[in-house]
DNA sequence: TGTTCCCGCCAGTAT
DNA sequence: ATACTGGCGGGAACA
């Protein structure tokens, strides 16, 4: 759909300050133009709205592959495209208490992209509960309110299944709660890929080039999909960070570990490439930073987790300063950040030690790799509540505090049981090992 | 030159 | 049949 056919200004009319998706504004169909209160409303959203300054020549952009498009923008900067201004834009645009339901549409049309971008952003934020899908096109906005909730819910889901407790009866992990009408029927589906996921796990990595070893045949088109999709990827990135509390982590170290061991060098690169879309999006969002790995000097993330508009850099971190280091996409920026929290010497180390691990983290992975749309539906946790800013410095610090607590109790209580009893062994290792890392951890950090 | 990641083709799904 | 989703990887901007 989001072929050709670039509407040159389509949006600059409706988006209020500068709008201007040159080659992207394609807004594909879609009734007519919503309403649209015009989204010059942002709030003191300081550099949101995409701020291009040139207006690329005329409808322009060719339509096809990027060559036209290429050829004929000399200001064009993709810093101005990024998926992470776009996230932040996004959440400026509808980060308000007004705001109930999102219609892809709509925020294309407003954003001035088309929507096939709004997808990757949708899918990322979705992981990590700030909306949730309602039916097709439309998904209600919870806030970062949501965050805290989904965040536990996903390292709960975490561990219960390195613990090799089953997988909880999909029906009732996602309890239609949330669900609406056009959405259940995902889960029947989740029944079999649970059944199914074992046997294949392997071949996630490799289906790509089609060699499906045993070829099991059998397998749902669909799960392929799933399995790749960026919002399942992005809770399983996320997962790197919640449950095995690395503090930093390189795309590649986190394709390697997801992916696992027999991965060709193209699945590889593919994987990266996603990561990198969620780590712009994650990045704007404040749940991670770029730094660098202090030995390898490699481009790596962090995790801050604490979600936030991205307006408010001041207010609570979970963890030291962090400034602006990432490509700092909106504001632009180098992307090379010279100082970096002591921790990363010691978690370079730890992540190696992971490695090893990669099967393992893999096979829980993939357990928990049934995460469809469906899977995901934090309503019984969300609060509903608690939307908007948490820009009140006694709350972070407490919440913070929570946090470290979780973490330890983590700690203490975290001891996956494989039935497998090499796994077992193996697994225990590198729960050792990380174990004592965390204590570390935990106790600088917990100053 | 290597890294980062935008862009849109096109296949799978839903209506 | 049409519209919606979103995987995927080419290739260009950027460092």
């Amino acid at each position: 759909m989001d072929a050709a056919a670039p509407t040159p200004a389509s949006v600059a009319a409706t988006a209020g300050p500068s709008t201007s998706a040159p080659a992207a504004a394609a807004g594909p169909s879609s009734s007519g133009a919503e309403p649209l209160a015009a989204a010059a409303q942002l709030p003191a959203a300081p550099q949101v709205l995409f701020q291009v300054p040139v207006q690329l020549g005329g409808a322009g952009s060719g339509s096809g592959s990027g060559v036209a498009r290429a050829c004929r923008h000399h200001a064009y900067s993709r810093k101005q495209k990024s998926l992470g201004l776009l996230c932040s834009n996004f959440v400026a645009l509808y980060d308000r208490d007004d705001v109930e339901t999102i219609g892809l549409d709509d925020a294309a049309k407003r954003l001035g992209v088309e929507r096939r971008r709004i997808y990757d952003i949708v899918n990322v934020l979705e992981s990590v509960g700030i909306l949730v899908r309602r039916a097709k096109n439309r998904y209600t906005w919870l806030g970062f309110g949501g965050v805290p909730a989904a965040l536990k819910e996903l390292k709960e889901r975490a561990l219960r299944e390195m613990s090799g407790s089953p997988v909880l009866p999909p029906m009732e992990e996602s309890s239609t709660a949330n669900l609406s009408d056009d959405e259940d029927d995902e889960k029947l589906e989740d029944v079999d890929e649970d059944a199914e996921s074992e046997k294949l796990s392997q071949s996630q990595s490799i289906d790509n080039t089609s060699d499906k070893p045993d070829a099991p045949g059998c397998r749902l088109r669909s799960d392929h999909r799933k399995e790749k999709s960026l919002g399942l990827l992005t809770q399983n990135f996320v997962k790197l960070f919640l449950t095995m509390e690395v503090e930093t982590i390189s795309l590649d170290e986190a394709a390697r570990l997801l992916l696992g061991e027999g991965h060709a060098e193209s699945n590889m690169r593919t994987k990266v490439r996603r990561l990198y879309d969620i780590a712009n999006v994650l990045s704007s969002l404040n749940l991670i930073e770029k730094t660098q790995q202090a030995d390898t000097r490699k481009p790596a993330f962090r995790w801050l987790g604490q979600a936030k508009p991205k307006q408010e850099n001041n207010v609570g971190n979970a963890v030291p300063p962090a400034r602006p280091n990432k490509r700092a996409f909106g504001t632009d920026l180098t992307n090379i950040d010279n100082k970096r929290g002591r921790l990363d010497t010691t978690t370079a180390s730890k992540v190696k030690l992971m490695q090893g691990a990669g099967n393992i983290v893999k096979t829980f992975e993939r357990q928990l790799g049934q995460g469809s749309r469906s899977d995901f539906v934090y309503g019984p946790f969300h609060p509903a509540v608690a939307k908007k800013q948490e820009t009140d410095d006694q709350t972070v610090k407490q919440k913070e505090r929570k946090t470290i607590q979780d973490w330890e109790n983590l700690a203490v209580s975290f001891r996956p049981q494989y039935q497998n009893q090499a796994l077992n062994d193996l697994f225990g290792h590198y729960v050792e090992a990380w174990k004592s890392w965390y204590l570390d951890l935990t106790r600088e950090t917990s100053s």
